[in-house]
DNA sequence: TCGTAGAACGTACAGTGTACGTACCGCCCA
DNA sequence: TGGGCGGTACGTACACTGTACGTTCTACGA
């Protein structure tokens, strides 16, 4: 019996391997959200069946654990020159610049365990704060600090839907539906965002908990 | 032709209502996760075939956000004849108890569009932020730091899967995977959270915040 | 007694993750 | 020059999800 191969498709399409699939992975996330990815999606991106891609990644949560480790690759090491706490600092910045790379990240990056690259910057981290010359526990109490801040302030600011569409126009729609007689003081909140005469609060916030940190340091003393 | 009717279940089941179909939902989602609470499993749990429930909720999400604002409804009103931030220190503690009673609810506060509970709870702590004699500026970045503290530190000891099991058990398999030579700083960082000599940082942060805004707004003076 | 509104129900559909069995292709060893 | 043999791709199938739609039942007012 002869059979005939016909060429359905001219594109030739890169050879799967998981870097492959995390890489599709995350710009699909990027592009259509995290809600768009799915397997089926996932496999039709890069031109193969769905089963194939368990050939490379273990399940779904394997593969989101890899790609959120990958956004946590692109975070800055600490310049090894600098003070410790600037270091802290700076890498507090570039995570959060990450994070809002990749809006869908931050609601995985508790969920999925730490893959190598969470780790080293946990580690790293952790590390600073220990040579900042802080104490012990408030080194300690800065490090969760620290991370909290950062990754709260991601969630808050991608959780009210604030990534792709107008900020101003979410804002405004979301005051039309408000009743400025009971709820004055969100108003007047929403309006001084509007306005936008209050600069960032996440590097004001980081600043208040480093610096406190090392007050409560010496106060201690 | 008759028609002969069977009790095939004798257990009286209470009359459905949105409240009902709430409350059936958080017990779900506390017993058994938010991963349980499909439609199928809350309408079983309450003695109902599914599609009842679509009369008195319009879908899933709305459920949710029906949900997440009764939890929500659990955060103690600010006591008025206390000074304004030490208003705000008991608000955020009580958020977040009501959090950790409702682990499931964390997550959902930020997607969740906010009900009439939480928008109470909202409009609350900007009152005793704006009364707090703060300049405006940073009563505003005040609000979102508490916010952000609050419910960052929730998600991050949710994130962790600390919820049912004992904490210890957990951190102890954490460690077990983790080589020391390349995280020594984790290791330590857990051990100090095994040894348990260092005390809670959602309070001690919370202070931090608080102290360093009062501290921020006299030096601008 | 009848009409009607609202609640409960059953069926059906599209979409999800993934277990399982099969087919193919290239490489190493006889 | 075979001949397996391991890895990759594929197709089917299953259990489960949210929910649209049409039908049945039940209680109450006229």
């Amino acid at each position: 019996m002869y059979v005939v191969k016909v060429a359905t498709d001219t594109a030739p399409r890169a050879p799967l391997s998981p870097a492959a699939i995390v890489a599709a992975g995350i710009t699909l996330a990027d592009e259509q959200g995290v809600d768009a990815l799915s397997m089926r999606n996932l496999a039709r991106s890069l031109g193969y069946e769905v089963m194939s891609l368990y050939n490379h990644v273990r399940n779904k949560d394997d593969l989101l654990t890899l790609m959120v480790d990958a956004v946590a690759a692109e975070i800055d090491l600490p310049d090894p020159s600098a003070p410790p706490l600037v270091a802290v600092r700076a890498m507090a910045v570039s995570t959060n610049a990450a994070l809002a790379r990749h809006p869908w990240a931050a609601p995985l990056w508790l969920r999925q365990a730490p893959g190598p690259a969470r780790m080293r910057q946990m580690d790293d981290l952790l590390r600073l704060m220990y040579a900042s010359g802080l104490s012990r526990e408030l080194a300690h109490h800065g490090f969760h600090a620290v991370n909290n801040h950062v990754l709260g302030y991601t969630l808050q600011r991608l959780g009210m839907g604030l990534e792709g569409t107008d900020l101003e126009d979410k804002a405004r729609d979301f005051m039309a539906g408000l009743d400025a007689d009971t709820y004055p003081f969100m108003v007047a909140h929403i309006h001084e965002h509007l306005d936008g005469h209050t600069g960032s609060s996440f590097e004001l916030v980081l600043d208040l908990i480093l610096d406190g940190l090392v007050r409560l340091d010496r106060e201690a003393r």
